[in-house]
DNA sequence: AATATTTTCTATATATCTATAGAATTATTA
DNA sequence: TAATAATTCTATAGATATATAGAAAATATT
């Protein structure tokens, strides 16, 4: 054997390190929100003093591009692949909801963070995290049009306020799931893609 | 006439200059967030002196408290008026959709900084907030509940979860109503109500 | 083992923010 | 107008935060 490290740690020490650091960041921006926690909450959870930080970040603010930036990308990627399956309305819906709930539960700081901090990136460094906002949003307003296009959805329903209460819908959720981390998902997605695909009234 | 002032003017000078400043801590606090500003920005809003705000406030999370209890207080207020007219489900979450919208235009800073700063309140004082939090969302509760006894809701629907999606659907609306204020409150009530009661898929 | 590299630590310069005390100003009342 | 009360200002103590530089410790390499 030439290679005298096991195949699995592909990624160097500092990789590995850099990953946790985001991590911790994503943790305690969520739970204090950017303004409201210091660099030292970040070190302390990472086991290190504050100044060590900046071997890993370049500054606060770059931190929080990185948990943003993670946040998005994971779900634009996903919606690029889902995009490319061609499902029916009714399957992406469910589907992306899935994904959402999913990511929402397992990466729920990334989620959190992206959700309601992101415009405290300062506005010289939001570009790429606008960038992929935009295209989630793109993406999801394309699934609803054709949706309408193939007859699957109302044709009287407006696509960007239904694209806005769709994602909001999904979004709320992660505030409650940050709060109560153990609740059926399974359940969450029935009972979301039911209301939101048929309603919450009896058909008459 | 023995009362020499205008009828109109019951306030007292400072309690004029009180809502005013409880305004511009509103307006402060939405805009950066409460931990990404600081008591100078609402004292310039105001047109004084940094110090000279503690004449209005004890402390700022002091006047983060007033806001977000301003916030959830007309809503609650308004929802035990609603509920003593005993309204139809449908007729109920209509009026509430709407008021909602309508706080979002005309008082979007209490209601941006009452969703998304009230835990930033230190706990020995939040028990005000959550006490009218508490009482709104019970009383969002009974009327899905009692909707789906009187058979206008459907029976399998999980309330609790309802509910959330519900009021998640409205405060989500805070967000874009913040950055276009001049969007047709009677579309998006149509669109919200349309989808939230009856779903976005074309019945088959 | 000696040397080089990576990672963490200590100490600090710099800046900023909250809250307070007492003076100054403005408005109200006698 | 003089006296009193209400409002705002100035100046600052004290706390805390970010970011940097260079030393120290740990790890890897020769």
């Amino acid at each position: 054997m030439t290679d005298k490290k096991p195949v699995t740690d592909k990624k160097s020490k500092y990789d590995q390190r850099y990953i946790a650091a985001v991590d911790a960041a994503a943790a305690v921006f969520a739970e204090k929100s950017y303004h409201g926690c210091g660099t030292i909450d970040i070190a302390n959870k990472l086991n290190i003093k504050q100044g060590s930080l900046y071997y890993y970040f370049k500054s606060k603010e770059a931190a929080l591009e990185a948990v943003c930036l993670v946040g998005i990308t994971e779900q634009t990627k996903f919606l690029e692949e889902l995009i490319s399956k061609e499902l029916s309305f009714e399957e992406s819906v469910q589907a992306i909801t899935r994904f959402s709930l999913k990511s929402q539960q397992e990466r729920g700081d990334y989620m959190v963070v992206f959700n309601n901090e992101r415009k405290s990136i300062p506005l010289e460094r939001r570009g790429k995290v606008r960038e992929q906002s935009h295209n989630y949003h793109n993406m999801l307003m394309d699934i609803f049009r054709s949706g309408q296009v193939k007859g699957e959805v109302k044709a009287e329903l407006d696509i960007l306020i239904s694209v806005r209460a769709y994602t909001g819908l999904l979004s709320s959720a992660s505030k409650w799931y940050h709060a109560e981390p153990d609740i059926d998902l399974e359940n969450v997605l029935r009972q979301f893609s039911e209301v939101f695909l048929s309603g919450c009234l009896k058909p008459v």
